[in-house]
DNA sequence: ACATCTCATCGAATCGGTTCGACAATGGAC
DNA sequence: GTCCATTGTCGAACCGATTCGATGAGATGT
């Protein structure tokens, strides 16, 4: 490659790099080289000599009762933003669990980690606090010491369909929350809705319950409520893959939307009526988190808790309430 | 490290690759440095001397009109099937298109690639046979010469589906298919699922038509088979995401399942009644590309299709016609 | 005209492994 | 006791970039 442009491996390196200033005519000679030689620098050597593979590890979880459509879209985002600054994605399930990241990190084979489906007690917490890797969490644990993070305001999220409805006049809402098994491991995002939707509630009067539910109890769920709040106007859906079979098994109760009010949170499912609700930004979080990510990878970078702000579209699925 | 161990680098490379003899004592000497120093051998500097990443890369389709949760078990089956011989996977989108085969390859950032969602004329496919990096294709294209492919025998399932309803007495049958855009791009599995529908139906003298199917074309679909098929008692559903609201359409019309008997074509959705279904393997998919990748990395292995045999799981939601 | 400074480029060291040829020690075979 | 093959280990070259100090050529100041 050098020889061919008549210069030298550093002058190369240099005009690749910009890291020193080339004459213009050195750099239009290399540039031709380039193109007639089809030259693509050696990635191993790159990253062993530079110290930097132009690699991040993208952790995405998989377990079952995750939605996976929402989790690729992060994965995809995450994917589109490192590439956009030059960087390529290492894929790490949750099958290795902690030992993949010592692994990537002590070969140097990535320059930082971003991890999804953060719990509040997360194993990969502490082996993230050790390895000195840079690292971005998406999702928040309890204890965020020294840790980045980014997510939607769940919390705010919750709340601001609390307030959506209580607005429109609702004084019995309901919350129909992710899978028993979320909260049990104690996943971030699902309590901090579910504690910003009650603590709302209380502030605005409301009166509120808060159901989980998995795809086989949603019937359950819908026949609870329908007996037990039969003032029931509200209902707030955290739950994106169930939401349409728990809006069916209302209606054969006889309750549709938007007799009922229903305010979804995350990805609006295709379908009619189009709901009212907050969306979850999933491009922007993994856009944000590569954004951090960059900058903890050169430079020490401040760490902190990133809560994107949740935003309301109202979609005419909950109405007014004399 | 060598030096903790007391012997030469290249002794050490030999303990960790076995490529040469070495004595128990040396083995163990330098096991216990290893261990000691929690050393890892820099990937970078491993790829550059032996040519070889120990990384493939996936290229996973993000199109709106595939199943993600589908694309994502392929992905975490090869995720899985890489680890389990050393490599890790590099996640490509198809953002890049073509472009990112040929960064990859020529940076040696992997040393195969595996393409998932293959269209019958694949732009990708001309740049892998330019590119001489080993590659499986998880799907079949129109011309396979020279190209090693894996993927689910779709025409046998269709015929499968076919044959299954032929044998319980039936001879009004229809196919729901996928939506109209994944024919369109001539999408291998889409395609050739028909056609062993058709085939078969033809076959056996059953009456058949086929009928594409998008979300919100769903009532439609079911409307007009109720129409134009009053006959019909058998329906074929290659559709996961549409399967559970199709049949609800046809409950609107009085047509409920097994009264309406059905087998669909794709992991079975978690719903009840669970579905006389075709599967489809991913984890075998992903695991046979990943084994073809390897033997084509090491060795110039035979190209060649290969086609994993439907197997079709009765669960009563197709029964006896008389 | 001379010292100084800047700009463009080069050479050499370096990154951390792998691999091949060489070599010493050991053990049989004759 | 010599010769040869085998086994275990080492040394050195090499993989292909990056980076830093050095250097020569011009430009600038005086």
């Amino acid at each position: 490659m050098a020889r061919h442009a008549g210069v030298s491996p550093s002058t190369v390196s240099y005009v690749l790099s910009g890291k020193r200033s080339i004459s213009e005519a050195t750099t239009r000679r290399v540039r031709e080289s380039i193109e007639a030689l089809g030259y693509q620098p050696h990635a191993g050597a790159r990253s062993l000599a530079s110290r930097r593979s132009n690699v991040i590890a993208l952790v995405i979880p998989l377990r079952e009762d995750v939605h996976v459509p929402v989790a690729m879209r992060f994965a995809v985002s995450v994917v589109t933003a490192a590439r956009a600054v030059d960087h390529d994605v290492l894929l790490l399930t949750q099958g290795e669990g902690p030992d993949g990241l010592r692994r990537v990190a002590g070969s140097a084979m990535v320059d930082g980690v971003i991890v999804m489906d953060v719990e509040a007690d997360d194993a990969r917490v502490p082996v993230l606090r050790s390895l000195d890797l840079p690292s971005v969490l998406i999702g928040v644990p309890e204890d965020t010491e020294g840790l980045t993070c980014v997510d939607l305001d769940f919390a705010a999220a919750g709340a601001a369909c609390v307030h959506h409805l209580a607005d429109l006049g609702h004084t019995e809402v309901a919350f129909v929350g992710q899978p028993p098994s979320v909260y049990e491991r104690r996943t971030g995002f699902a309590e901090r809705t579910v504690a910003g939707f009650e603590e709302a509630a209380v502030a605005r009067g409301v009166r509120a319950t808060s159901h989980p539910c998995s795809p086989d109890t949603v019937r359950e769920v819908a026949d609870t409520l329908v007996r037990e709040r039969p003032g029931l106007t509200g209902l707030i859906v955290h739950n994106e893959p169930s939401v349409g079979s728990l809006l069916d098994a209302f209606a054969e109760h006889g309750l549709t939307v938007p007799e009922l009010s229903v305010v979804a949170i995350g990805p609006v499912p295709p379908g009619v009526p189009p709901l009212t609700s907050v969306d979850l930004p999933a491009e922007e979080v993994g856009a944000r988190a590569v954004g951090l990510l960059m900058d903890k990878i050169d430079g020490p970078a401040h760490a902190g808790v990133t809560l994107l702000e949740p935003r309301l579209t109202a979609r005419r699925s909950a109405t007014t309430r004399a």
